[in-house]
DNA sequence: CTTGTCTATGCAACGAGTTGCATAGCAGGA
DNA sequence: TCCTGCTATGCAACTCGTTGCATAGACAAG
């Protein structure tokens, strides 16, 4: 299972607790991996059991006291026998997809608002890339060489990037095949 | 779940039993939802006993009966509702984008065989998804005007090919940033 | 004649992911 | 004062998804 591993190279990147993991999943790391905090605090906790990671508690002022976790031997290890084996290419599910193909059997113009929804999404989510890769690799105020590390997390956005581009061009796509057949068939229930 | 509203889709399109769900699953349903046949059949089994499908034994030669499922009127119901709620744009998991970031704290330039394996594997998806548009959709044995359902199964396939294409050109992106590390950085480990 | 593959359905166990809830201090606004 | 929201961690129950195994007849290759 991928979330120990991207918990391991997050931790590998920066130490920090499970509140702040949890944000990152829904910063940088969420274009490529998503957890909930408690999914995210469970596997913590059986990790540090295993000995994979360490743990040191850090009082705060004004805050409650947190958990930081750092990547211990045996987690390093176990992330580079994992990076050493081969896995399987990933499979997609698309709700909207399904949606999609649905139609046919209930009234496709009435997805069309959905559809303008979803790409929305997209686009908020592609400019949230955008203004990232400006701050932390492209722009006046990203490191002059980047090292390796950060090379790899730029490709890995242009990935995200070039995710959310298609993403947006397919729903136009959706978008015109949805407004063609509400022109010509009223409705299509078999 | 979305699995159950696949399953509405497909069964509404064509009636059929729990191991031809499961071959569709592998082939046109699978650029957007995947199950296994143990999934469907579960599936299948607690939506018969909601009402949600009907069920035909159908006797074949020489091979073991099988039970032909199709949608029923509560099924075909509780699709309809379902396509009028939101539901959240997807998030994707992306084994390999782990991978990538984690190569950061291993050598990149032996995840190399890694990617070009996996670049491979969506060629050959790719080069399915055409034969199949070709096949079904812009050949010259397709329907020559598609109806309502046929438009929105050919958008749905350019949607996978638009991600097949994105695909296999980011990991262009990504082979060439990997072979540009193996020259500079012999290893970077933190 | 045995082995392997295809059709066809299913159970059992486990691991991954989701949802709802609980606690608790601090800060800011109505 | 009360309500909302942020940091911070966690349990319990449930559903979803995966893996391994079992059954069973038909057919083809060796």
């Amino acid at each position: 299972m991928a979330l120990e591993h991207a918990i391991l190279v997050s931790l590998l990147e920066k130490p920090g607790s499970g509140y702040e993991l949890a944000r990152r999943f829904e910063r940088s790391i969420g274009y490529f991996w998503t957890a909930t905090h408690q999914q995210i605090y469970r596997v913590l906790k059986r990790m540090e059991s295993e000995g994979m990671l360490a743990v040191r508690t850090v009082p705060q002022q004004g805050r409650p006291d947190k958990k930081e976790y750092s990547a211990a031997a045996p987690g390093r290890a176990a992330l580079a026998q994992w990076l050493h084996e081969p896995i399987e290419p990933e499979s997609l599910r698309h709700d909207l997809a399904v949606k999609i193909r649905g139609a046919a059997f209930d009234d496709p113009a009435s997805l069309i608002r959905e559809v303008e929804r979803h790409q929305q999404a997209h686009r908020d989510r592609l400019a949230r890339y955008l203004a990232g890769e400006l701050r932390d690799f492209t722009g006046p105020d990203a490191p002059a060489p980047l090292d390796a590390g950060q090379e790899l997390q730029h490709v890995v956005l242009r990935g995200g990037i070039a995710q959310e581009r298609m993403t947006i061009a397919w729903l136009d796509d959706v978008l015109a095949t949805l407004h063609r057949l509400g022109r010509s068939t009223p409705t299509s229930t078999g």
